[in-house]
DNA sequence: ACGGTTGATGGCAGGAGCTGACATCGTCCC
DNA sequence: GGGACGATGTCAGCTCCTGCCATCAACCGT
């Protein structure tokens, strides 16, 4: 066996969760992260660029799933049917994880520098979409702006599903939201 | 006359954007950010939450402003509209501070943790918007998603704003942006 | 006029986040 | 068998930010 034990960006990842969940973001120390998951601090910083990290190490899963869907939309596709095929995705894929991800939002809920990550994730979501479209043909503005439409349906339709009930599906929520936007723009 | 120098807050706003703008906002401490100002580092930490919030006083004038545009439409007026005429004010208040905007602009762009920070304004503003229209009788999610879309509107005709030439306005460029978003929604 | 209160500031100690430089030591490859 | 490699540890140090107490002019009530 190895000189370390396996996985351990997964194990600081692990124990990042459950000690802002236990005593919450500002009270752990990243020394204790580091602790509990056997490795120092140091090590941390070589895993995660910053404290606050350590909780979006997904986003880049999710951007690829969300890029792809919108690459993957017919090609005579609207933008916004595009965009919506993306969020279609990355419902299904939220979907699974729905306890992991209630926990987690939790605790970025209850931290202004997580939001403030959580942010800049979700911008970093939109400008990838816009990317997207654009490569479909799409031309600017139309497509930052059919990007931070989609991105601005999930971030509603997220907030009711991890607040909601449990058989409210994130998919069908982002598919509501969608059509109340289109309802909304139009002067309803 | 007293025994300090008068406007401490803004002799700190004004050394902390010189000094962001000369060398960086990263190789700027904020001890030489007070140095500057006449003042010390624990004066500063007593006028502004953080280093980064120094550049953002303006945000809570621009929430005002923004919310009594929405305040002040016609009882009458589709949630979209209540949130064009928001823009449309906030719009012409920006346009006599287009120096200094982009200035500061410059600054923000060029460093993460800013433009962080500028999330969180901005979704501060989508919220005093979405409870603006919340009072006028508009129901969730509609009230969220028109809030989020005007924001949306505004960050795509900002950027176009401060990086293209000095004869495009503001409020026109958000005009035509909004316009563009109702096209797209609409499956254009 | 005098004394107390208030309010903005300074000084200092200290914790926590984060980084650079160097050391350690299994593993892998030739 | 030896050297390169890569993940980790150790340590020093800077900066951000906070708590606590001191200072001192302005103001206020008597």
């Amino acid at each position: 066996m190895g000189r370390w034990q396996p996985n351990a960006r997964g194990r600081l990842e692990q124990a990042a969760l459950d000690l802002y969940v236990e005593r919450g973001f500002a009270q752990t120390t990243v020394t204790e992260i580091a602790g509990r998951a056997g490795l120092t601090e140091r090590t941390f910083f070589r895993h995660f660029a910053d404290k606050r990290e350590v909780l979006f190490s997904g986003s880049a899963e999710l951007q690829e799933l969300l890029v792809a869907a919108v690459n993957g939309a017919p090609e005579g596709a609207a933008p916004i049917d595009a965009v919506a095929a993306g969020l279609d995705a990355i419902g299904d894929l939220m979907q699974e994880r729905r306890p992991y991800a209630r926990r987690r939002q939790s605790v970025i809920t209850a931290n202004t520098e997580l939001r403030e990550r959580e942010l800049i994730k979700l911008a970093t979501l939109s400008a990838a979409t816009a990317e997207a479209l654009h490569r479909r043909g799409v031309a600017e503005p139309a497509a930052s702006l059919a990007a931070e439409a989609g991105i601005a349906v999930f971030r509603i339709a997220f907030g009711r599903w991890v607040g909601g009930p449990d058989d409210k599906e994130l998919a069908q929520l982002m598919r509501e939201s969608l059509a109340e936007l289109k309802a909304v723009a139009a002067g309803a």
